[in-house]
DNA sequence: ACAACCTTGACGGGGCGTTAATGTGA
DNA sequence: TTCACATTAACGCCCCGTCAAGGTTG
């Protein structure tokens, strides 16, 4: 006979916003048990119980295996107890660092997509100020390339107007030993490739036009399709 | 003949961080596609597919399924990149959500626990103002309880010292009905279940040595163990 | 000849979802 | 009896890790 504060599993895996199926595995391994088991089988769980759960699910969402977290709850003295709330904190902390440049990237892509459908020719405009390291192109180049999206900072490359052709990369670093900032003329493509001669074309034309003296062009991909790429395109106006 | 810019699928997948067998298994899914095969068979990958893996990766961090990323992959207009792009924001904004709750809840338990740790003994102490709504016990009590852990609040139950027994459930609520705040008697406990004889013991000789009439306890679970609760149990004064 | 790559293929494991076959209580 | 529960058991899926067996390149 089931009490009135007894759970059943259906009602337990409700409240612990799950299903029977989880509880069932939770128990195959160890994880929890019913604080009963009627005569019919039938398995009772406690409210209490439901913590339990709320930690198996804090964990998982850390990242932890079931079988660690089997070995984490078998350690309840207190100190082991302190010992996983510090490790929770040094975990969320970390989270934080990489929501918050997931976020950093995001806002800056959808601004830079909203200036580029404002703008479809070359413009004049002011770039926040940006520390970058440059990376010469050396024989091993892909060693330096920089994975834009996971890591925190963008990247680009640079192109020589003289030479026409690709120099360095570049990428954004707090503690970069350049830094970019001021007025810049700079345009929006959407093309399948990097076309540097077209690119070069439009800055000779702009450089006539405003009478400002041609220099490196920094060329940042925006966004990327499988058919085609969004490029920034910017030139520093000393 | 591979050529100087160009990645074999090592290379590619370590500047990716990644494992080979991942590479095979999105190509597999038809998530990525070499840039060109060689006569040997050798898959050739190219740096500007770094960010396609890229891509694939911060989805998956997201929570979406490979099935489901492709999905994604497969609309390359500028439009569906720009809704991704604000998909991927409120996920963020979500999981920020969630994160500051997490941190607070730790914050909250390791400054409690530190306290407990501090005073063994009953003690008069200042209470942070907290809004509270307070639930009275019905028929349908499992109802009411609230899953402490994954919602961002702490929840207790109320002792009425008279009928010596719980009476209600509270929850910490921005917006809840009561507020609690000022002075206290409180006290920290660990036991294996709800001693509300030996609470009330406490609270009553605590009452006469400090002449505070007796009201309502609050008692909080702040720790639990397979074996053993860390609870806090505090009385408002006047 | 050797190491250090590459290929395809297949099994396995974690964390469940999802039937299936059967029993129990109002 | 029916219906909505419960039980155990087993298979399957996803996302790869991890051999295995063989070919290629420097």
């Amino acid at each position: 006979m089931k009490h009135k504060n007894e759970l059943t599993v259906n009602e337990f895996a409700k409240i612990c916003n799950t299903t029977i199926r989880t509880i069932n595995h939770y128990q195959d391994l160890g994880l929890i048990q019913p604080s009963k088991v009627l005569d019919n089988g039938y398995r009772i769980f406690t409210i209490h119980q439901v913590d339990q759960i709320s930690s198996i699910m804090l964990y998982k969402d850390y990242g932890f295996s079931l079988k660690q977290i089997k070995e984490m709850m078998v350690r309840t003295d207190l100190n082991s107890q302190i010992h996983h709330l510090q490790i929770q904190k040094e975990i969320i902390e970390n989270q934080k660092r990489m929501l918050l440049q997931k976020e950093e990237r995001i806002h800056y892509t959808l601004a830079e997509v909203q200036k580029a459908s404002e703008h479809s020719n070359i413009f004049l405009t002011n770039l926040e100020e940006q520390h970058i390291t440059i990376t010469l192109i050396s024989t091993e180049l892909d060693r330096h390339y920089i994975n834009y999206l996971s890591d925190g900072f963008r990247s680009g490359c640079v192109i020589d107007p003289v030479q026409k052709k690709t120099i360095a990369f570049y990428h954004t670093e707090s503690d970069g030993e350049s830094t970019l900032s001021g007025k810049c003329l700079c345009v929006y493509m959407t093309s399948q490739n990097f076309e540097t001669d077209k690119v070069l074309q439009i800055f000779e034309e702009a450089s006539k036009l405003y009478q400002i003296p041609l220099s490196r062009i920094y060329a940042e991909i925006i966004l990327e399709t499988n058919s085609f790429y969004l490029f920034k395109y910017f030139m520093m106006i000393s």
